[in-house]
DNA sequence: GAATAGTTCAACCATTTGGTTGAACTATTC
DNA sequence: GAATAGTTCAACCAAATGGTTGAACTATTC
């Protein structure tokens, strides 16, 4: 007898791979069950019903997301840093795991109320430090004038649009899988030179 | 008897509205129907079943976004002014029609080899007019090195990022809606500056 | 090794969903 | 004003879907 992952386990990881790809609508239990290589039924044993398995996965993407963001944006570090911090975790991140952005936003507009609270009791918030951050740099001169909402803004942009637009992108810009690879890596270092030091020489 | 408008104009608003929210998958006729408020075998009358329907609606919104931009790309005008432009449009656009840009990029990942023939038959890729003005900046010591796609990715970035995860940015900087709107609206100048200017003086 | 708790599954069920049908109604044409 | 083509709808249907049930199987406990 092989040593097996356990059930619930197997279940979960399909149910991410499923959810990720087709949303929570065009999911089908069945479909999460073949992928687990076990009974439609074992999906109710474990996961009460859809709901519940939908959520336990987009909680959990959401942990994949959010906490290291904001603790870097939380840290003590210069803001050149936590930019370059940030451009990288995403650029890796979406490397092991190209559909978790998109998901996450995706399903995060089909029901806003029901996740508000959720985000909000994970203290999920731009932080003081980076605010004030921010508004010192603009204060004594360093920066042009910008909030720390709109500073995030961009850089959050930069980053994930090409992920979560991957398909137009690439269909546009006539990419190949590869490519689109070579694309998004570069963009490691053009996102943090274009947020500080813009294009014109 | 009042003059109503035409049975399948009703229909089409009321799809572009419901597929709009709710997705291919999660969209259901008897909703359309209701929206429009008609029979739900009208729809199969005027539109043969819901991928005609669809199909029809996503081809529409795809020319909302997509001609005006490359034409802006393709013009005769200086760089500086095409971003602006293009900044303007998209702005201008998502204040109309909000979920817009949201869904064509969720639809477009979900079956992206259907739509690739479509996308690729309405002519749309980067100008090579668009390509030479930046590598011309480039070459003449006028911009830091960048290619017209990086260039194109960064401005499409900033625009519509903030337009696609509105749910999630919103909650995380605990904006009402009129503050979003606002926060919106003053992208108009921030991202043609950031994008030739930086933010360091 | 019997009892118990936990796990697996085939068969089933109620509801929903996209889609069909045929009759009736309306406007137009001659 | 009869014939025709186009339009509307209530009632139906087959398939798919999320969910349930009860029996069987397995591992653990005493």
């Amino acid at each position: 007898m092989p040593i097996e992952k356990e059930t619930e386990q197997k279940i979960f990881e399909a149910a991410q791979k499923i959810f990720q790809k087709s949303g929570f609508e065009g999911a089908r239990m069945q479909e999460i069950a073949d992928e687990a290589g076990i009974n439609k039924s074992m999906l109710h044993y474990y996961y009460r019903n859809k709901d519940t398995l939908f959520m336990t996965v987009f909680q959990s993407s959401v942990k994949k997301i959010m906490p290291q963001l904001f603790g870097t944006l939380a840290s003590d570090i210069p803001l050149r840093e936590k930019v370059e911090q940030i451009v990288e975790f995403y650029h890796d991140m979406f490397l092991k795991n190209p559909q978790l952005p998109a998901f996450v936003i995706y399903e995060m507009n089909q029901h806003p109320q029901r996740f508000k609270d959720f985000i909000g009791s994970m203290g999920v918030q731009l932080p003081e430090v980076f605010i004030d951050q921010v508004e010192d740099a603009v204060d004594s001169g360093k920066l042009r004038s910008i909030t720390g909402d709109q500073f995030f803004m961009n850089v959050v942009s930069m980053c994930m649009m090409p992920m979560i637009a991957r398909n137009m992108v690439q269909t546009v810009l006539q990419l190949t899988d590869d490519e689109y690879i070579d694309f998004l890596n570069e963009r490691r270092k053009i996102i943090p030179s274009v947020i500080f030091n813009g294009l014109i020489i």
